[in-house]
DNA sequence: TGAATATATGAATAACCATTCATAAGTAAG
DNA sequence: CTTACTTATGAATGGTTATTCATATATTCA
C-alpha cells in the first residue's frame, strides 16, 4: 500500500529546486507568461513586464543559462523563446492551481 | 494562430511565484519529496531530509503557511503531509523534468 | 563614418532568507 | 513533579540575488 521512499541525490534536487527557482521570481515568471504566448524580443518583453530593459535583459540570461529560454538573433533585436515542452507544461500546470483556488 | 497576450495581475503572478519559491530550496524539497512517498512525523522527516532539526522544522512552518503542507498532532510528535493534489502534481511534474534530461 | 536603435553587462547596493544556536513549549511516562 | 522526548521559535548571521546605473556591444540606415 504505501509508497516505497525513493532517495534523490542532492545533486537530482538541486537540479529540480532550479527549474523552480527560475520561475519563483515575478520578473522572470512575468517574462515566461509573456513568451507563454509566443516568441517576444527584448524591447516587447521590457514593455509588456514593465521594469527597466537592463533589468529584463538580466533575468533573460539567466533564463537563458538555466535552458529556460532560448534566443535568436532577428536583425538589430533578439527574439526570445520558450526552451522546450517542458518548461511550458510546468508553468501551466501552475497556473491550474493557481486558478482552482481563487 | 498566435495566442492572444493575457494578462496576469501583479498579485497573480507573485501566487504562482509563491508555489514556485517553495519548491525551490533544497530542504523544502527534500521535505517535499519525503512526503511524497507519505506522511511523516518531524523526527522521520529530520533523519530523511538531513540537517538539523531546528532547519527542518522552520521550513516545515514556511511551507505550512504557504499551503504546502499540512499538520496533525499525534501523541508527541507531528505528522506531516503534501496539502493537496496539486502540490503533488507540481512536484511530480518537475521530477519528470528531471528525468527527460538526465 | 556617424547616428539611432536594440541588447548585454559589470559593479554596487539593498533586501531577502536559510541556517544555526539556544531555548521554550507541548506531551508522555515514571 | 521530574525526566525524557518531540517539536517550535526568536535572534543573529552569512550568503544569495534582484535591481539600478552607467556603459559597452551589436545592428541598421543614411
Amino acid at each position: 500500500m504505501g509508497n516505497k521512499i525513493r532517495n534523490y541525490s542532492q545533486e537530482e534536487v538541486e537540479q529540480v529546486c532550479t527549474v523552480y527557482r527560475m520561475l519563483a521570481e515575478p520578473t522572470r515568471m512575468k517574462i515566461v507568461l509573456a513568451l507563454l504566448s509566443g516568441d517576444m524580443c527584448v524591447y516587447h518583453l521590457t514593455e509588456q513586464c514593465g521594469g527597466t530593459q537592463s533589468g529584463i535583459s538580466h533575468q533573460l540570461r539567466i533564463l537563458r543559462d538555466n535552458k529556460i529560454v532560448k534566443a535568436k538573433r532577428l536583425g538589430q533585436s533578439v527574439e526570445y523563446s520558450l526552451a522546450d515542452a517542458h518548461v511550458r507544461s510546468i508553468v501551466e500546470l501552475g497556473l491550474e492551481h493557481l486558478h482552482c483556488e481563487g
